[in-house]
DNA sequence: ACAATACTTCAACTTTTGTTGAAGTATTGA
DNA sequence: TCAATACTTCAACAAAAGTTGAAGTATTGT
């Protein structure tokens, strides 16, 4: 993954509110949410969580797919494991840090 | 971790001004970096960067250390493995996605 | 002591982000 | 067809973040 994409992952992950969806969206799984079954679960105004969501499709966090007159949104995972993939590669620096911890391993390539 | 600290970590990662310099002291290990360094090695006035090391040290990711009339910064390494552990908490749902991707394989739970 | 160095804080400003109500578009059910 | 529903876009504003130059604090070398 690139700096840049790992940088709008986090923009879009830097807001409260946003994570707050993005969760519930990992949560409901492969079926997702329409946007009013999140905005009523997360009690969100329906024009402030389509200004979130919007955010949140364009870092690509999350898929929008119409039906009928409802938005569905479902979570982009692999993107989500990528970004993961993109912070052991920039924090397990010199392979010392994993050990270390020991939470990381298996992931960490040293 | 909690949802606040993760929080403040993606705010902290989400300019890709501090970014780079988080990747950089990830890059200088233990022996850190002063801030002279890094407004050096990454071209950012000492003004400018000095606003910015105060948010990484806030989100927590960075420490600070008095030397003598310089300030050494380090990496604050086991704070990311946290967030990474966050992430995996958050991504990996139902156990489903990291048989699918195969890169975090041995970090999520399920 | 004093000038130089290293860095930070402050003040002012520009830019970006977040929030809300009103209006707009599209689909559906009667 | 027409009103209701679902959601988005728009416009206006409020709040927060980013940037810069000038001034401040602390330490060092002479």
């Amino acid at each position: 993954m690139d700096k840049n994409t790992a940088l709008q992952v986090f923009e879009a992950l830097s807001s409260g509110l946003r994570l707050d969806v993005f969760r519930l969206l990992v949560q409901a799984g492969p079926a997702g949410r329409v946007a009013g079954e999140i905005s009523t679960a997360l009690d969100i105004p329906p024009t402030n969580l389509s200004f979130h969501l919007k955010g949140l499709t364009q870092a690509g966090l999350v898929t929008a797919e119409q039906e009928g007159r409802f938005q569905r949104y479902r979570a982009n995972i692999p993107l989500m494991v990528d970004t993961i993939g993109f912070l052991t590669d920039n924090c397990c620096g010199e392979g010392v840090s994993c050990e270390l911890t020991g939470i990381a391993q298996g992931v960490c390539k040293s």
